[in-house]
DNA sequence: CCTTTGCTGTTTATGCCGTACACGTAGTAG
DNA sequence: CTACTACGTGTACGGCATAAACAGCAAAGG
């Protein structure tokens, strides 16, 4: 029974419903399960903890919520109805970035959120609206369809990975009491053995790691100019392919240049410029 | 008693030793382990599991091992010892990409290495070999030190992001018998509600999904080029920037160019022109 | 009115996990 | 021979998710 995402798309879609006056209920339990995950992690979730933190015994939660994946689903959705701030106008690059960086502060406010694993997570109304407010950033690009969607799921996935690296020094900082930079100062016994690979030595003696790089801020900027290079690519040829799929232009016929690959895809923003 | 790094580094840097004739051996723990782990993934490794698959009891383990962590510790650097493969010369870009390209395949083969969490790994002597190879890669560049290790942190953090989307996506199509794009072409309860996101749906119409990227090829050709960029920018200004240590460079008084930003710099250029 | 039904919360139990601890046993150095 | 060490074992504890049966109660239907 713990696999049914048609059932998890209800849950997630569903109208909110006025909270009963004592009791439990769905809202409840996940706005339990937020307080304890932004302080414990997502490992340090638990039915029974949530289920403690509500006093109520652990399986009582079953009857409102299908088990603990769904539960963190409605979780990520509820945390990503944060900040409705609308985008910005802007070129792409603003926007996108924009985008970026807000995903990153509410990972900062919800680390465990870069935790969630797994690819079969059905998205909420809220992660559906943040996932298009990244495609829009780009749909206005030379960049084809199908580019829009793979550079918008780097960008994501870069955010995320930056922040479980965050999380995770943090957590065990936290946990152990010593820093990042304290225990890694006290691995005498690795560094001994490190002179004999080249590279390292000679940037450990050229004082590499004496100010390192914000890896967030490099990471995007060097993502950023990524795309840029790809859109700048793209805009040389963007007469040649279809402004509508991205596809490849046969050359014309006529003299006047093609801008459409096909009857359908002229229709179709046709069709959109109506109704948009 | 499961937290001693220099236990673990002096585990991880051991001469090998001769294998005895019968009973348990760190190496025969590690081998059965990367087997496991290969087939189940690393939430599918247990101590259990790999105790009976050596015909030995749970505990029998911890003899040889002083606990779970420190088996994976043990686990990623005896398999990042294969394709010991020499770096190739050439610039530093194509460097870089064949180091990418062999850290994603060996991730191909171990996909558990990307599913390892954790900032607190005592690397053992292969794993700074793979480090110090990508480090070298971009170490003739403009780029200064703490950028060479961002970039290489960025690329390594890459690698192992998409190799754990692909992982995460075969063991649960294994593991359902459904693949990833049957599943999702069944949420049709989901995609009856996408209509008002306009970059979605726009997406949608103009045939996004219908060919997706390769993630992997898409991302690494964007973070090469954005890494381009940063260096062709660093190119330009190289003349003014400390050649040993990369912060700018005051105005020579005298007509020559300045070429290091302090005694201390130079010198350290010059002990390495002897020793390297 | 009483009964039935369905919603909600509880109790108990199963099967995983890592690992602490006390115990045997066999080989070796003194 | 003895004491010591290395190695393997058995038992036990606390944690986890969740299946299944059960209890109370309120609304609905007769």
């Amino acid at each position: 029974m713990t696999q049914d995402p048609d059932h998890a798309v209800e849950l997630l879609w569903r109208e909110r419903e006025r909270e009963p006056r004592q009791g439990l209920s769905l809202d409840r339990i996940v706005r339990a399960a937020v307080e304890l995950a932004d302080a414990e992690g997502l490992a340090g979730l638990s039915m029974r903890k949530v289920a403690d933190r509500l006093g109520f015994t652990t399986m009582s939660l079953y009857r409102h919520v299908p088990g603990r994946d769904h539960l963190v689903d409605l979780m990520r959705d509820a945390v990503l109805a944060e900040h409705p701030e609308p985008a910005a106008g802007g070129d792409w690059r603003t926007r996108l970035e924009e985008v970026a960086r807000q995903a990153w502060r509410l990972r900062g406010r919800h680390p465990w959120l870069a935790e969630i694993r797994g690819t079969r997570h059905v998205p909420g109304p809220n992660a559906v609206a943040r996932y298009d407010e990244m495609l829009g950033a780009l749909t206005g690009t030379a960049l084809r369809p199908s580019e829009v969607i793979a550079a918008a799921g780097l960008v994501g996935r870069f955010v995320d990975a930056e922040a479980l690296l965050l999380v995770e020094t943090r957590r065990e900082e936290r946990r152990s009491g010593v820093s990042e930079e304290e225990w890694w100062g006290a691995r005498d016994s690795l560094y001994d053995r490190l002179d004999r690979y080249p590279a390292l030595s000679h940037l450990w003696e050229a004082g590499g790691w004496d100010h390192p790089e914000d890896s967030f801020e490099f990471g995007l900027a060097r993502l950023l100019d990524g795309i840029e290079a790809l859109i700048r690519r793209r805009d040389e040829t963007r007469d040649e392919t279809c402004r509508e799929c991205g596809t490849r232009l046969e050359p014309a016929d006529s003299g006047r240049p093609r801008v459409y690959c096909s009857r359908a895809c002229r229709q179709r923003a046709y069709r959109r410029r109506q109704t948009g």
